[in-house]
DNA sequence: CTGGTCTCCTGATCGC
DNA sequence: TGCGATCAGGAGACCA
């Protein structure tokens, strides 16, 4: 999937489409790829049907927000359309009468443009929220902060505060919203620190240029338009071009562009990661 | 709290 | 050209 920098592309790609649009009909494909919420007594969400309106039918959008990896449609009338992508989820603007691609599961028309949400493997899905505040509250909130602008001093205080090894943690999205595996590896071989090392091991100045590391790699991505390694794609359908400046996410075995050693990769966290031995250092105990 | 395993689902790719 | 095994930008559930 798309991690932060394709969400953010996408978000930024959408908005010119979206925003100031009002939503003539939406139309959901699969009931499975939606849940809705709304509110009920003492503050609590429950669970309801998913209808047009709640995906915005009849509304004007009004901005798109968005926290790690997830993007937020606000509408004007208050109502919000979270869209998760999972692996393989896209959000893609195109007219009104081409045919939609296999697995589109949500149409939204907005006069000649209609929005398409496709996710072939279904890990992605839709949720609804009768206001963005109750986003906030009952789910952002469970998310780290937004990776994009981590400071070196929260991100210390957060290192510190858990028992895992570096790379674990990056993955958790409610450690820190919006890293996926390939930037994870990236910003560990920018920050030079190896990824089984323990969190809490990591000095201060560490994890000052750590932070600093995860800020370059998402906005340099956020810039080359995201990566595509199979199907991401932004609102017009265009793939990105960030994987070419991958130095180690796909390169196992391949040279390390510092120190021309092969790079080393092994199974962490279930998730293919690959490091340089000599660049990156380890320090594994507790 | 931790990490490890399994699961959801489809499609691309690789080796035979 | 076919076929099975393997792997994928994610993440939640379950178990020890």
């Amino acid at each position: 999937m798309p991690e932060l920098p394709e969400v953010e592309h996408l978000r930024r790609s959408l908005e010119p489409f979206l925003i100031g649009r009002r939503v003539v009909s939406a139309k959901l494909g699969r009931s499975d790829v939606a849940e809705s919420f709304d509110v009920a007594a003492s503050d609590r969400l429950r669970r309801v049907r998913t209808t047009a309106g709640r995906l915005l039918q009849g509304t004007t959008i009004a901005s798109l927000i968005r926290h790690g990896k997830q993007l937020a449609i606000l509408a004007d009338s208050g109502r919000v359309l979270v869209v998760q992508l999972g692996m393989s989820g896209s959000m893609t603007v195109g007219n009104a009468q081409a045919r939609p691609p296999e697995h589109t599961h949500a149409v939204w028309s907005l006069g000649q443009t209609r929005l398409l949400f496709t996710d072939p493997r279904r890990f992605g899905g839709l949720t609804t929220y009768p206001s963005v505040d109750l986003l906030r509250r009952h789910r952002w909130s469970l998310l780290g902060p937004d990776a994009l602008g981590i400071t070196g001093k929260e991100l210390t205080t957060r290192l510190a505060g858990t028992s895992r090894a570096i790379k674990i943690a990056l993955l958790d999205q409610g450690f820190l919203a919006g890293v996926g595996n390939i930037y994870a590896d990236e910003a560990l071989f920018e920050a030079r620190i190896a990824p089984e090392t323990m969190a809490p091991r990591i000095p201060a100045d560490r994890a000052e240029a750590l932070a600093a590391a995860i800020r370059l790699v998402l906005g340099r991505a956020i810039n080359a338009g995201g990566s595509t390694l199979r199907n991401y794609v932004d609102a017009s359908g265009t793939p990105g071009k960030a994987q070419a400046g991958h130095a180690v996410y796909g390169r196992a075995g391949l040279p390390c562009v510092r120190c021309q050693r092969p790079l080393r990769s092994a199974i962490i966290a279930q998730r293919t990661t690959v490091w340089c031995q000599s660049c990156q250092a380890t320090s594994k105990r507790r």
